[in-house]
DNA sequence: TTAATATATATGGATATACGTATATAATGA
DNA sequence: TCATTATATACGTATATCCATATATATTAA
């Protein structure tokens, strides 16, 4: 992949919340990510599947939840930018919100017991 | 600027050749761009204004030509995705011919002798 | 089999983006 | 002043992107 087919990935909110969230936690199912973004379920959904449809998130089912995480196939370069970004102080605030929700979650699901 | 206003900048070809061979050159008018890209003048004006209206270039004006050079109020980690980039191996490739016209350029104008 | 839960996709419409061509502006030099 | 060179912008069009709502699929459990 070109670096601007993946910063195109990078170029939507939702995506980086979504790859951020992923690459912090390892492995979510929907349910917490919806929860985290406080976002619409099928948002999300459409989201996650241009990422994995890129090839940047893999998908597992287990039961009736599925889970995604980084490829681990992923270019040195890619794992890089997104290993900065996770690490980058400077956005701890931006998306704060979206790890507090996540360890905030109420009524989690099962599956993430 | 959030991460995803900045992949955004990056979301397009054109502009992450200009945004790498500033960069690595520090300094490049507008007509050395045209030639490394090998790419037309409005179109290369175009991306650029982009990204000087977005503070991640500034121009400027020395004689009839015009320098842009990368922002040195940067935030850090916009500078460490940009740096990640230029440094990445795996890309050295891909835009090669950028650096090897540039080199190459016969006709340079003064102002980059 | 039916109901419930989790997730994915389809559809239509609004907005944004990129392009090529034409033209405008700015600086230089005759 | 006029011509030339360097760069910027405007315009119209084609395409891409995003969203919300509705619906489809898959799994589990009753």
């Amino acid at each position: 992949m070109l670096p601007h087919q993946f910063f195109k990935l990078l170029a939507d909110e939702t995506r980086v919340r979504c790859l951020l969230t992923i690459a912090r936690e390892e492995k979510v199912c929907v349910a917490e990510l919806t929860h985290a973004l406080n976002e619409g379920q099928p948002k999300v959904s459409r989201h996650l599947a241009l990422l994995r449809s890129s090839g940047v998130i893999v998908d597992t089912r287990q039961g009736q939840w599925v889970f995604y995480r980084l490829s681990d196939t992923l270019p040195g370069w890619m794992r890089k930018q997104i290993r900065g970004l996770v690490e980058s102080n400077c956005l701890k605030e931006e998306y704060q919100q979206d790890i507090k929700r996540l360890s905030e979650m109420s009524t989690r699901p099962e599956c993430c017991l």
